[in-house]
DNA sequence: CTGAAAGCGCTAACAA
DNA sequence: TTGTTAGCGCTTTCAG
């Protein structure tokens, strides 16, 4: 195993001071032309790369941002990861990442390492957010953004999106296609993101003047099986809807493969809408109507805000909500027999 | 913006010297009793965390292990992430991500950047591994682990399915099904680990003496679109068969749909095999069949393998396959009509 | 049981 | 144009 070789070593070897040969790695001032040749030669020929720790130690900027999140199944988290990615290379910054499984002691545990490892800036991901991490967070010395969490309340800087608007949206288009008979499929009830959706959708219906009836509201855990049965259970219950919003685009699937095993016509009879966008949309032989929001801009967003707060050297109180585009396609339809 | 507060700080604090903060910290010596609680104090009370960068600096152990992918959509490699995240983190390790979205120079550089930060090791995926790479990795002074390709030749480890295999073997049980007739969809093929799954099949087929139309032998993107597309134009050839393989499971989802669209019933008149499982084989209302690998225990192996050659401080070839499951479902029956 | 001091590799201020 | 030196924060002998 060869050795890496230290600015002393390649400073011996050329005949010259440690100084001399720092200033030519860094052109950080001026160094005779044949003594740069020298050194350039050496560090050619021994490969040369100095120890950035070192550098790092003495200037105390290690460039180096945390990220904490606790899952990467599924798209959305990875292409925020490429995102955030993106950005800090352009800013020269690079990336230590850590996944919790949903762990609060993991969690812990990495803002501690993070921190440890001087990193100057944290990106938080949680599947729900808690009083111990808005006490750890609010004791750190070092800025933290959190990714995909209302965070307003806790006063600290956030990325996220417009879950609730998107969500009475998306009612409302339906609505205004006439439909007046309403089922919706949340997601777990603990999940914040899938509730403001949720209260979206019930704030539009009710906000129009209708009704929805509490047995048409159901909870699963966004998976395609889940999006079957509790369809499958909302048709048993016998109170008929002529639309079906479900919080992802997996249980709309779902949803959709229940109501045509029932010979139920998709979207002449219902029409049905995921509150999301992936790829598991495109892979429906039906064209599924969704909400989309770019994942990859939340993450660079998130990174530019966390960059922001870093190089301001003051954390303010900042946040960033991502836009959406409602996309009805195949799924979607006027009500008929009005 | 609080500072971090160091060893001297609380050393002073204390009325000790950093030594003994330190045999405090690290239990690492004997301290009596009382200075030690005092000590212990200090810290709680300043919130003191050691700089990581001076003791990694000083034991030159940075506990970090780099890694540089391709790209992070897709479901493989993010599960591949978590896997290595897992080891690692049992490990006492930290990882450095980086995504160079195919760009050969940005893997170069970050090849630089991450033997620069002194990482002890390097995972390493790219969509195509050239000569530049084995250069660049033969000259470094520390060791890499190629994830998902086989560089065998090359002589540097690697981690990665056995695609040349389970492609024979699926391809032998659907002859075993009774099917002569094949039609196959492969990805790009520049694509190694694509090529290497098409040969699977093609042996199989061939070394049981039967003969594949060329054309009824395609290429697409790995997109649900491309696999229509190209199942399209093997109908349009009017050669017929009765098996389709694709190398994956998007382009297998999008020859259904097509064959549907044709009025050609899967599986009663098309046996459809993707060689591939992931999320997409569930979203198709048709219960896909493919073949399954684990993602996650490649990330796995591939970072068990990298601090194996850390820990054993030199770098021997060293490789690890993943085994795979083969997985019949409903798109696929005996060839009717023998 | 505790402290003084050297050293990890690099940068930057100050001299020469 | 170049070298000397101090110092970044920590660990680790070596003395006491």
């Amino acid at each position: 195993m060869k050795k890496e070789i230290n600015i002393t070593e390649v400073a011996r070897k050329a005949g010259v001071s440690t100084a001399t040969v720092s200033r030519v790695f860094n052109n950080s001032g001026p160094v005779k032309e044949s003594t740069r040749k020298k050194i350039e030669k050496i560090i050619e020929e021994t490969g040369y790369r100095p120890n950035i720790l070192a550098r790092e130690l003495a200037d105390k900027k290690t460039h180096l941002i945390g990220l904490i999140v606790h899952d990467m199944r599924g798209e959305g988290i990875p292409r925020s990861i490429t995102g955030v990615s993106t950005v800090l290379e352009e800013n020269g910054y690079n990336l230590l990442i850590a996944c919790s499984n949903g762990n609060i002691n993991s969690e812990i545990k990495h803002f501690e390492i993070f921190r440890s490892k001087r990193v100057e800036g944290i990106l938080f991901a949680t599947k729900e957010f808690k009083k111990e991490h808005r006490e750890l967070i609010k004791s750190l010395p070092i800025p933290v953004v959190v990714m995909l969490q209302d965070t307003e309340k806790e006063q600290i800087s956030y990325v996220t999106f417009d879950n609730y608007n998107f969500g009475k949206e998306s009612a409302q288009k339906l609505i205004d296609l006439g439909h007046k008979q309403f089922a919706v499929v949340g997601g777990p009830m603990h999940s914040v993101n899938s509730e403001q959706r949720k209260k979206g959708v019930l704030d539009a219906v009710s906000e129009n003047g209708i009704a929805i009836s509490p047995l048409l509201i159901r909870h699963g855990d966004y998976s395609i099986e889940e999006g079957y049965i509790q369809t499958n259970k909302m048709l048993a219950a016998g109170t008929s809807f002529t639309a079906l919003i479900a919080i992802n685009d997996g249980m709309a699937i779902g949803a959709v493969n229940c109501l045509q095993d029932h010979g139920i016509r998709v979207p002449e009879e219902v029409s049905v809408l995921g509150l999301d966008d992936t790829v598991l949309a495109k892979a429906s032989r039906l064209e599924l109507s969704g909400v989309y929001y770019s994942y990859s801009e939340l993450g660079k967003e998130s990174a530019r805000l966390l960059l922001k707060q870093i190089q301001a050297d003051e954390f303010q109180f900042d946040k960033y909500i991502v836009p959406y585009t409602i996309n009805l396609r195949e799924s979607v339809a006027k009500r008929r027999h009005v």
